[in-house]
DNA sequence: GTCTATATTGAGATAGAC
DNA sequence: GTCTATCTCAATATAGAC
């Protein structure tokens, strides 16, 4: 990143700072309707030049989304997310999730939006499964050691948790004034406490 | 539908024939990746008799989108979301909301996944935004009369409610053993009561 | 309401020079 | 590391017959 601030007067790009305007440029079309030739404008360069740095369009997919799905596994794999009891490793885990969304945000937009359109997709797609299910697994233990509430599904919570924290791609805006932690405390606030005035 | 369901055997199809197929297409590839091509296959049909139906695959996702947020606005302007208490109308338009999501899934799915590319998308993108700021508004009005707490910001929270709710789109099955009220009552109560037992 | 052409454009990708 | 020129294919859409 520094290292592409280095370069703006005239780039001479390297592979990452390819992958950087072309994540920003996906995220703004979607992955389908940017084109090479979209691409090559927003940087400066030709068509061809983009070829020099990865063989297809489909591999700047897959460099993207590698990049926000190695960052998520790493939350599950922290300590934090097998010590403790079971809420404890879930609000870890929740909390993660949140800090990997606004550090990433670019390219965990992009996985939030893959279809499985292609072997790449399908691919992340299964990678990102399986990071849902450990979740979900998160989330029926620490009912079942009567730490969440008996009369809600286990299965349904665990989405609509999801379903809040990656919705944040829609709208966090990294350099506005809403901390990756303060963001995380309200996520935790309203999904624990509720909205109700005590 | 019961008019689709009689042209089963050898189609004929009218627009909304065309439509209903064209969404569900659109839904499993995405928009762009989907081509007119694609279309006429699934319907059975030479790619030029979709052009009798409707004039351009730009108008094809005009029609998707407008059947969403026809039914969105709907909510806004029932009676539920105008009498009572803020706290009331918030319900009211929460629980509309997964009702319009779960009955028209494939409509909405397409509207949530609208990026505004083009000049109908920009158009649905816009009342989208227009409903959403009038829940927006709700989520102020239940925290200025006390039925919510104060110490979260307003803006993010009805960010994530609608984040919550959006999310089904991503796994709901209509088909399903989970009826849309019991959906939203798992939804209302996660929102207000929170996931810590009493 | 559907068909078989076909016009036309723009896509992803390669060759080979600098 | 980038360029110009080009190949090849598939896309949207139209023309006009049945």
């Amino acid at each position: 990143m520094s290292d592409t601030a280095l370069r703006r007067g005239r780039p001479g790009y390297d592979q990452r700072g390819i992958l950087e305007v072309a994540v920003a440029v996906f995220n703004e079309h979607g992955y389908d309707a940017t084109s090479i030739g979209m691409l090559a404008e927003r940087l400066g360069l030709s068509k061809s030049a983009i070829y020099h740095h990865v063989s297809s369009k489909d591999e700047l997919l897959e460099l993207a989304l590698g990049e926000a799905l190695d960052d998520l596994e790493g939350v599950i794999a922290s300590q934090g997310a097998t010590d403790g009891t079971a809420a404890e490793r879930l609000a870890h885990v929740l909390r993660g999730a949140v800090e990997v969304l606004t550090a990433k945000l670019p390219y965990v937009t992009l996985l939030l939006r893959v279809r499985g359109n292609t072997p790449v997709e399908r691919a992340a797609l299964e990678r990102r499964r399986a990071f849902d299910h450990a979740v979900a697994a998160l989330v029926v233990a620490a009912r079942d050691e009567g730490s969440l509430r008996a009369d809600v599904d286990p299965a349904v919570v665990s989405r609509l948790l999801f379903g809040m924290i990656n919705s944040i791609t829609e709208w966090y805006a990294p350099a506005g004034p809403l901390s990756p932690e303060a963001l995380a405390d309200t996520i935790l606030t309203l999904a624990l406490e509720g909205l109700t005035p005590r």
